[in-house]
DNA sequence: CGGGATCCCATTTGATACTG
DNA sequence: CAGTATCAAATGGGATCCCG
C-alpha cells in the first residue's frame, strides 16, 4: 500500500518529491517506448541497424534512427563505422549503459513475475495486460 | 559494454530475447510518461485527484483520469469513495504496487546518479539530459 | 471537487520511396 | 545496408463546458 524508506517508515512528502524528481530525470533519458528495449537488444553484443530493427519487431527505421541518435547523444550507445570493404556500421553499448543494469534487472524480473500473475489469474474480468503485440 | 548474466557471462541471444519479452511485458503496463510517476506520487499515502495533479506538474485532468483508470484496471491503484458529506474520493496504492519497489528503487537511484553525472560533466557539447521541464 | 464529453491542434508515427 | 525525405494517418494532449 505504501513504500517504505530505509528506516522502514512511510516516506515523507519531501522524500517523495525528491524521489519523484530523480525518477523523472531517469525517465527523461531512458523512458519512452523503445529506449530500454534497444539497450536490451544490444546487451548481447554489437548489432547492425537492421539487426536491431528485426530484434525489436514493430519499430520503423525512422524511429529507430532517431532513438539511436538520442541514445548516442546521451552516452548509452556508440556507433562504430568500419571502413573496410564493405563498410559495416555497428552499434554497441557503452560502459555507461552498464550502470543501468540494476534497473533493467529489476524490470525484467518484475515483468516475468507479472506475466506469471496475469497468466494464472485466469484473466478474470478486466482485460489482461501483457505485451500481446510484442509476442506476435 | 554488455550486461552479464548470473554466471558473469555475456547473455546469449536466447536469454536476451526472453529478457526483452519480459521487459516489454513490464513496460506495457508501467511504461508511458506518467504511470510510474503517479505511483510514486501515491507512495507517501493516499491522495485526492487534484492533489495528484498538483504533485505531478504538467499532467492534465484528462490524462490523469485515463491513467488512473488504467492503473486501477491493472491493479496498482484503488479508488476509494467516502460517501460522507462532503463526498471524498481518494486514490491509494494496492499491495501489488509494492512489488514494484525494486524497480522504482533502482530507477530512483539511477536517476540520482545520472543527475550527478550530468551536472558534473560541465555539459560538454551535447545537450544535457535531465528532466528540465519537470524541475520548472 | 472529481471527473466525462467534445473540439481541435500538435506531435508522433507509419508507409513508401529514394539515396549514398 | 543504412539511413533520409515526404506525406498521410493516428495519437496525444490542451482547453472548455458541463454535470453530480
Amino acid at each position: 500500500m505504501s513504500f517504505t524508506n530505509h528506516d522502514g517508515l512511510r516516506p515523507t512528502p519531501g522524500e517523495c518529491n525528491s524521489k519523484l524528481a530523480a525518477a523523472s530525470d531517469a525517465l527523461y533519458v531512458i523512458g519512452g517506448k523503445w529506449r530500454l528495449k534497444i539497450i536490451l537488444a544490444l546487451a548481447d553484443g554489437h548489432k547492425r541497424f537492421n539487426e536491431i530493427q528485426r530484434a525489436l519487431s514493430g519499430i520503423s527505421a525512422r524511429v529507430l534512427s532517431n532513438e539511436l541518435k538520442e541514445l548516442e547523444i546521451n552516452g548509452f550507445v556508440i556507433r562504430k563505422v568500419y571502413t573496410d570493404f564493405p563498410v559495416v556500421i555497428e552499434y554497441e553499448l557503452t560502459p555507461y549503459s552498464d550502470t543501468l543494469s540494476p534497473v533493467l534487472q529489476s524490470l525484467i524480473e518484475w515483468g516475468e513475475m507479472h506475466r506469471e500473475k496475469i497468466m494464472h489469474e485466469g484473466n478474470g474480468q478486466k482485460q489482461s495486460a501483457i505485451a500481446l503485440e510484442e509476442t506476435l
